[in-house]
DNA sequence: CAACCTGTTCGCCA
DNA sequence: ATGGCGAACAGGTT
Protein backbone atom coordinates (compact mmCIF):
# COMPACT_ATOMS: atom_id res chain seq x y z
CA UNK A 1 0.00 0.00 0.00
CA UNK A 2 2.43 2.54 -1.23
CA UNK A 3 1.86 6.33 -0.38
CA UNK A 4 3.87 8.34 2.12
CA UNK A 5 3.96 6.56 5.20
CA UNK A 6 4.09 2.97 3.57
CA UNK A 7 6.95 4.09 1.66
CA UNK A 8 8.50 5.23 4.94
CA UNK A 9 8.36 1.82 6.42
CA UNK A 10 9.51 -0.01 3.59
CA UNK A 11 12.51 1.85 3.03
CA UNK A 12 13.51 1.26 6.63
CA UNK A 13 13.06 -2.69 6.03
CA UNK A 14 16.36 -2.80 4.55
CA UNK A 15 18.38 -1.05 7.43
CA UNK A 16 19.34 -4.59 8.69
CA UNK A 17 21.98 -3.85 6.01
CA UNK A 18 23.50 -0.64 6.31
CA UNK A 19 27.10 -0.66 6.84
CA UNK A 20 27.42 -4.50 4.77
CA UNK A 21 28.68 -5.31 1.71
CA UNK A 22 26.90 -6.47 -1.03
CA UNK A 23 28.37 -9.67 -2.29
CA UNK A 24 26.06 -10.18 -5.34
CA UNK A 25 23.58 -8.09 -6.91
CA UNK A 26 20.94 -10.21 -8.84
CA UNK A 27 18.35 -9.07 -11.43
CA UNK A 28 15.66 -10.96 -12.01
CA UNK A 29 12.95 -11.56 -14.23
CA UNK A 30 10.94 -8.11 -14.09
CA UNK A 31 12.07 -6.09 -16.92
CA UNK A 32 9.47 -3.08 -16.73
CA UNK A 33 11.10 -2.23 -12.67
CA UNK A 34 14.01 -1.52 -14.63
CA UNK A 35 12.40 0.81 -17.52
CA UNK A 36 15.81 2.29 -19.63
CA UNK A 37 18.08 1.33 -16.77
CA UNK A 38 20.32 -1.41 -17.66
CA UNK A 39 19.62 -3.98 -15.35
CA UNK A 40 22.97 -5.98 -15.55
CA UNK A 41 24.92 -2.76 -15.44
CA UNK A 42 23.14 -2.20 -11.87
CA UNK A 43 23.90 -5.32 -10.48
CA UNK A 44 27.59 -4.97 -11.61
CA UNK A 45 27.68 -1.63 -10.05
CA UNK A 46 26.27 -2.80 -7.01
CA UNK A 47 28.67 -5.34 -6.26
CA UNK A 48 31.09 -5.10 -3.60
CA UNK A 49 29.75 -1.83 -2.71
CA UNK A 50 28.41 -0.87 0.74
CA UNK A 51 25.02 0.25 2.01
CA UNK A 52 25.55 3.26 3.70
CA UNK A 53 22.01 5.12 4.31
CA UNK A 54 18.46 5.72 2.69
CA UNK A 55 16.21 8.45 2.49
CA UNK A 56 12.64 8.81 1.57
CA UNK A 57 10.97 11.54 -0.16
CA UNK A 58 6.92 11.50 -1.18
CA UNK A 59 7.04 8.20 -2.87
CA UNK A 60 10.37 7.77 -3.91
CA UNK A 61 13.60 6.16 -2.08
CA UNK A 62 17.38 6.80 -2.37
CA UNK A 63 19.86 4.11 -0.68
CA UNK A 64 23.28 5.48 -0.90
CA UNK A 65 26.08 3.30 -1.17
CA UNK A 66 29.47 3.46 -1.48
CA UNK A 67 31.73 4.36 -4.70
CA UNK A 68 29.43 6.85 -5.17
CA UNK A 69 26.53 4.74 -6.26
CA UNK A 70 22.29 5.67 -5.39
CA UNK A 71 19.89 2.98 -5.85
CA UNK A 72 16.19 5.34 -6.30
CA UNK A 73 13.28 2.74 -5.88
CA UNK A 74 9.78 3.16 -6.37
CA UNK A 75 6.94 1.16 -5.09
CA UNK A 76 3.72 1.51 -7.72
CA UNK A 77 1.23 0.08 -6.65
CA UNK A 78 2.52 -3.31 -5.31
CA UNK A 79 5.71 -3.06 -4.80
CA UNK A 80 7.37 -3.97 -1.51
CA UNK A 81 11.02 -3.98 0.69
CA UNK A 82 12.24 -6.78 2.46
CA UNK A 83 14.53 -8.90 4.49
CA UNK A 84 15.12 -12.72 3.48
CA UNK A 85 17.63 -15.04 4.57
CA UNK A 86 20.80 -14.60 3.09
CA UNK A 87 20.25 -18.36 1.10
CA UNK A 88 17.11 -17.44 0.18
CA UNK A 89 15.42 -18.36 -3.57
CA UNK A 90 14.05 -15.45 -5.19
CA UNK A 91 10.22 -15.77 -6.27
CA UNK A 92 8.72 -14.82 -9.99
CA UNK A 93 8.30 -11.41 -8.36
CA UNK A 94 11.45 -10.54 -7.00
CA UNK A 95 13.23 -8.11 -9.18
CA UNK A 96 16.03 -7.44 -7.10
CA UNK A 97 18.12 -9.71 -4.60
CA UNK A 98 21.17 -7.72 -2.88
CA UNK A 99 23.04 -10.49 -1.32
CA UNK A 100 25.04 -9.52 1.79
CA UNK A 101 26.65 -12.27 4.31
CA UNK A 102 23.89 -11.70 6.87
CA UNK A 103 20.65 -11.51 4.83
CA UNK A 104 19.43 -10.80 1.13
CA UNK A 105 17.74 -7.67 1.00
CA UNK A 106 14.46 -8.00 -1.72
CA UNK A 107 12.43 -5.61 -3.53
CA UNK A 108 9.71 -7.19 -4.88
CA UNK A 109 6.44 -5.78 -7.14
CA UNK A 110 3.84 -7.94 -9.30
CA UNK A 111 2.47 -5.42 -11.35
CA UNK A 112 5.90 -3.75 -12.19
CA UNK A 113 4.28 -0.53 -11.81
CA UNK A 114 7.43 0.48 -9.47
CA UNK A 115 10.89 1.16 -10.76
CA UNK A 116 14.41 0.88 -9.72
CA UNK A 117 17.21 3.33 -11.07
CA UNK A 118 20.72 3.81 -10.78
CA UNK A 119 22.83 6.28 -10.60
CA UNK A 120 27.03 7.61 -9.92
CA UNK A 121 28.07 10.58 -8.52
CA UNK A 122 29.48 12.27 -5.60
CA UNK A 123 25.96 14.06 -5.38
CA UNK A 124 22.55 12.50 -4.90
CA UNK A 125 21.11 12.16 -8.38
CA UNK A 126 19.24 15.30 -10.41
CA UNK A 127 15.81 13.66 -10.59
CA UNK A 128 15.98 13.38 -6.53
CA UNK A 129 16.85 16.78 -6.51
CA UNK A 130 14.14 18.03 -8.27
CA UNK A 131 11.33 16.15 -6.53
CA UNK A 132 9.09 18.43 -4.88
CA UNK A 133 9.65 20.08 -1.36
CA UNK A 134 8.18 17.29 1.10
CA UNK A 135 4.77 18.36 2.67
CA UNK A 136 6.20 18.83 5.93
CA UNK A 137 8.53 21.19 4.98
CA UNK A 138 8.41 24.91 5.05
CA UNK A 139 8.20 25.35 0.98
CA UNK A 140 5.22 23.57 1.18
CA UNK A 141 3.04 26.54 2.16
CA UNK A 142 -0.40 27.12 1.97
CA UNK A 143 0.40 29.82 -0.47
CA UNK A 144 2.08 27.87 -2.86
CA UNK A 145 -1.07 25.26 -2.55
CA UNK A 146 -3.58 27.99 -3.50
CA UNK A 147 -1.49 28.99 -6.62
CA UNK A 148 -1.43 25.58 -7.69
CA UNK A 149 -5.33 25.28 -7.06
CA UNK A 150 -5.30 28.31 -9.30
CA UNK A 151 -3.53 26.70 -12.17
CA UNK A 152 -5.67 23.60 -11.88
CA UNK A 153 -8.86 25.52 -11.51
CA UNK A 154 -10.86 23.24 -14.11
CA UNK A 155 -9.93 20.04 -12.30
CA UNK A 156 -11.73 18.04 -9.50
CA UNK A 157 -9.75 19.05 -6.25
CA UNK A 158 -9.48 15.18 -5.34
CA UNK A 159 -7.41 14.63 -9.24
CA UNK A 160 -5.33 17.26 -7.96
CA UNK A 161 -4.32 16.27 -4.61
CA UNK A 162 -2.91 12.94 -5.99
CA UNK A 163 -0.54 15.24 -8.25
CA UNK A 164 3.45 14.49 -6.74
CA UNK A 165 4.80 17.75 -8.38
CA UNK A 166 2.51 19.41 -5.71
CA UNK A 167 1.38 16.42 -2.83
CA UNK A 168 4.75 14.19 -2.74
CA UNK A 169 3.34 11.06 -1.19
CA UNK A 170 -0.23 11.72 -1.18
CA UNK A 171 -1.96 8.88 -2.84
CA UNK A 172 -5.56 7.39 -3.14
CA UNK A 173 -6.36 7.16 0.82
CA UNK A 174 -4.62 10.03 2.04
CA UNK A 175 -6.72 12.01 -0.66
CA UNK A 176 -9.63 10.81 0.59
CA UNK A 177 -8.97 11.21 4.55
CA UNK A 178 -7.31 14.99 3.75
CA UNK A 179 -11.00 16.05 2.05
CA UNK A 180 -13.14 14.23 4.63
CA UNK A 181 -11.44 16.47 7.63
CA UNK A 182 -10.99 19.51 5.79
CA UNK A 183 -15.11 19.17 5.03
CA UNK A 184 -14.37 19.94 1.18
CA UNK A 185 -16.79 17.82 -1.76
CA UNK A 186 -14.05 15.61 -3.82
CA UNK A 187 -15.10 17.26 -6.70
CA UNK A 188 -14.96 20.50 -6.25
CA UNK A 189 -13.19 22.34 -9.76
CA UNK A 190 -10.06 23.65 -7.74
CA UNK A 191 -11.26 27.37 -8.84
CA UNK A 192 -14.09 27.12 -7.24
CA UNK A 193 -12.39 26.27 -3.50
CA UNK A 194 -12.77 29.06 -1.05
CA UNK A 195 -10.01 30.50 0.61
CA UNK A 196 -11.02 28.84 3.85
CA UNK A 197 -11.39 24.91 2.03
CA UNK A 198 -7.77 25.49 0.39
CA UNK A 199 -6.31 26.57 3.95
CA UNK A 200 -7.84 23.65 5.69
CA UNK A 201 -6.76 21.57 2.83
CA UNK A 202 -3.38 22.76 3.16
CA UNK A 203 -3.47 22.27 6.91
CA UNK A 204 -5.03 18.59 6.73
CA UNK A 205 -2.51 17.50 4.01
CA UNK A 206 -0.32 18.19 6.92
CA UNK A 207 -1.76 16.68 9.34
CA UNK A 208 -2.40 13.54 8.07
CA UNK A 209 0.88 13.00 6.71
CA UNK A 210 2.34 13.54 9.63
CA UNK A 211 0.25 11.35 11.63
CA UNK A 212 0.18 8.33 9.51
CA UNK A 213 3.97 8.38 9.53
CA UNK A 214 3.78 7.96 13.84
CA UNK A 215 1.30 5.57 12.80
CA UNK A 216 1.79 3.77 9.54
CA UNK A 217 5.11 4.44 9.12
CA UNK A 218 6.59 3.34 11.93
CA UNK A 219 5.58 0.00 11.93
CA UNK A 220 2.54 -0.55 9.64
CA UNK A 221 -0.12 0.04 12.17
CA UNK A 222 -4.03 0.85 10.89
CA UNK A 223 -4.80 4.15 11.70
CA UNK A 224 -7.37 4.53 14.39
CA UNK A 225 -11.06 4.24 13.71
CA UNK A 226 -11.85 7.44 14.25
CA UNK A 227 -10.01 8.42 10.37
CA UNK A 228 -11.87 7.79 6.90
CA UNK A 229 -9.62 5.29 6.52
CA UNK A 230 -10.71 2.07 8.04
CA UNK A 231 -14.31 2.83 6.90
CA UNK A 232 -13.77 3.35 3.33
CA UNK A 233 -13.00 -0.32 1.84
CA UNK A 234 -16.38 -1.99 1.94
CA UNK A 235 -19.63 -1.02 0.81
CA UNK A 236 -21.99 0.32 3.14
CA UNK A 237 -18.95 1.59 5.34
CA UNK A 238 -20.20 4.74 7.64
CA UNK A 239 -18.40 8.06 8.17
CA UNK A 240 -16.92 8.21 12.12
CA UNK A 241 -18.13 11.58 12.33
CA UNK A 242 -21.71 11.59 11.81
CA UNK A 243 -22.69 7.76 10.99
CA UNK A 244 -24.07 8.52 7.64
CA UNK A 245 -23.50 5.82 4.84
CA UNK A 246 -20.61 6.85 2.73
CA UNK A 247 -20.68 7.92 -0.93
CA UNK A 248 -18.59 5.74 -3.28
CA UNK A 249 -17.84 7.01 -6.68
CA UNK A 250 -14.85 7.03 -9.09
CA UNK A 251 -13.27 10.87 -9.04
CA UNK A 252 -11.08 12.38 -11.05
CA UNK A 253 -10.24 8.78 -12.44
CA UNK A 254 -9.96 6.84 -9.24
CA UNK A 255 -11.99 5.22 -6.91
CA UNK A 256 -13.35 7.94 -4.33
CA UNK A 257 -14.98 7.46 -0.85
CA UNK A 258 -16.67 11.11 1.30
CA UNK A 259 -19.36 11.21 3.43
CA UNK A 260 -22.57 13.26 1.85
CA UNK A 261 -23.34 14.83 5.05
CA UNK A 262 -20.05 16.62 6.17
CA UNK A 263 -18.82 16.89 2.54
CA UNK A 264 -21.30 17.93 0.52
CA UNK A 265 -21.55 19.77 -2.59
CA UNK A 266 -21.58 23.55 -2.85
CA UNK A 267 -24.65 25.21 -3.26
CA UNK A 268 -25.50 26.74 -6.29
C1' DC B 1 -15.68 -15.38 -14.69
C1' DA B 2 -15.90 -10.43 -13.96
C1' DA B 3 -14.83 -6.48 -11.52
C1' DC B 4 -11.79 -4.01 -8.75
C1' DC B 5 -7.23 -2.05 -7.13
C1' DT B 6 -2.82 2.08 -2.51
C1' DG B 7 0.36 4.78 -9.27
C1' DT B 8 2.45 6.90 -13.11
C1' DT B 9 2.89 8.10 -18.03
C1' DC B 10 1.45 8.73 -22.60
C1' DG B 11 -1.22 10.48 -26.40
C1' DC B 12 -5.11 13.13 -27.77
C1' DC B 13 -7.75 17.12 -27.58
C1' DA B 14 -9.26 21.91 -26.29
C1' DA C 1 2.57 25.86 -24.55
C1' DT C 2 -0.64 24.44 -21.03
C1' DG C 3 -4.13 21.76 -18.78
C1' DG C 4 -7.60 17.88 -18.49
C1' DC C 5 -8.77 13.27 -19.42
C1' DG C 6 -8.89 8.42 -20.68
C1' DA C 7 -6.14 4.55 -21.73
C1' DA C 8 -2.39 1.63 -20.90
C1' DC C 9 0.69 -0.89 -18.14
C1' DA C 10 0.41 -6.45 -15.33
C1' DG C 11 -1.05 -9.32 -12.13
C1' DG C 12 -3.44 -10.51 -7.68
C1' DT C 13 -7.60 -10.53 -5.11
C1' DT C 14 -12.57 -10.58 -4.28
Amino acid sequence: MPELAEVEYNRKQWDPGRGQTVLAAEPRHGKRVFRETDAALLARELEGKTLLGSEASGKQMLFRFSGGCWLGASLGMTGGLRVEAADFKAGPHDHLVLRQRRQSLVFADPRQFGRLRLDQGAERPAWWRSLAPPVLSREFSAAAVAAYFARRAGAPVKAVLLMQERFPGVGNWMADEILWRGRVFPKTLCGALTTAETRAIWRQTRWVSRTALATIGRDYRDPPASWLFPHRWAGGGKCPRDGAVLSREEVGGRATCWCPECQPPAKA
